[in-house]
DNA sequence: GTCTATATTACGATAGAC
DNA sequence: GTCTATCGTAATATAGAC
């Protein structure tokens, strides 16, 4: 039954956490005060202090845990050995991902610069080895001719550079379902990597 | 000759708005002192206020001269007839002229949210210009048959999004030039909203 | 674990001398 | 047009009581 007067460890780190998330999301990290945060979650700013060293680390501690569960989510997705499948697996994969979780996805590419240069190297690496997982799908459909990308690295960043770009705008409600969106842009990207079908001789 | 001492606005104010711009796409508009500018200009604090209102003003007044520019070099740029050279001319006018001034592209959609309303609403309404008319080309193209774009509204945000991508990357002296990048991303742009070739009858 | 209180520093903006 | 000085407020972070 109840717990010592004045307990709340469980559940008052979580919600520093969403606290600051939603409003670094809204206001952005440097706009945003511990006394705002403490507010939001109905204790005194002091007391955010028992759950994070600093501002700096909870900034941090989001953009990680944000990078490490894009990267187990997809590491739990199917892998095809088709490079066109495998394609359409990471787009509508991706756009779905980041749908999910938008302010996690703001603070994470808008809040790059407010990180000490350790932590950003940290997520640094992770971002890169994202990309790095569709530049080796193009790869892999070049090789087969599947694919005509002259440069797989650039197209890896245009593609992710376009489906980031749903985030921005992409409402609930609005004339077009998120599955709608997810269909014209893996349309729009298959196009654009795809090699010419041999013409036909008729 | 010499002008009177300590009058020197005519070099003063552009000085103000250059360093605002360097420290804002740099550090981010709330993370920015009005001394840390002042510093950069060589005056005191209390000096920036014979050049501008306040801070809001400084920031605003960047991202409209931003847009202000972007649609004046639009609008000076040839219109082509065919939409395939209009959405070429579109996609090339877009990487460079972005790519020659990083740092007012950068602050011009990090620094949306700092905005009042009444100057977000005011920076919305001339990007949305520039938006409507790559969409206009590609409605264009699909009335004539050239483009085989289901929703120009979204392809249009996806490619602007795609091609803002290369401000975010692309450094001067890497593996690839610019023009290089240029004509990888019209590759891209140009098979992504194409209609398909008519089957060869050979 | 949270509170009150505070140390220390910095902020945007203004006033008035020169 | 710029300076010094300052007003009023708010920032991050810490100390010590409970």
């Amino acid at each position: 039954m109840a717990r010592t007067q004045g307990s709340h460890s469980d559940i008052t780190g979580p919600r520093v956490r969403e606290a600051a998330l939603r409003l670094f999301a809204t206001h952005g990290y440097a706009a945003v005060s511990m006394r705002q945060i403490a507010g939001e979650v109905g204790v005194q700013a002091g007391a955010l202090y028992n759950y994070t060293p600093d501002k700096q680390s909870l900034l941090f501690d989001l953009m990680k845990g944000h990078m490490d569960d894009l990267l187990a989510a997809r590491a739990a997705e199917p892998g095809p050995d088709d490079p066109l499948a495998a394609l359409e697996g990471f787009t509508r994969f991706h756009i779905r991902f980041h749908h999910d979780r938008p302010d996690e996805v703001f603070i994470s590419y808008m809040e790059l610069r407010n990180l000490s240069p350790e932590n950003f190297k940290e997520i640094e690496g992770l971002r890169r080895s994202y990309e790095d997982q569709l530049e080796a799908i193009l790869r892999r459909g070049v090789a087969i001719g599947a694919f005509d990308v002259a440069e797989p690295k650039i197209a890896a960043m245009a593609v992710i550079a376009m489906l980031n770009g749903v985030n921005t705008w992409f409402r609930e409600g609005g004339r077009l379902s998120l599955p709608q969106i997810e269909q014209l842009h893996w349309d729009m990207v298959r196009k654009a990597v795809s090699a010419p079908e041999p013409p036909n001789h008729g």
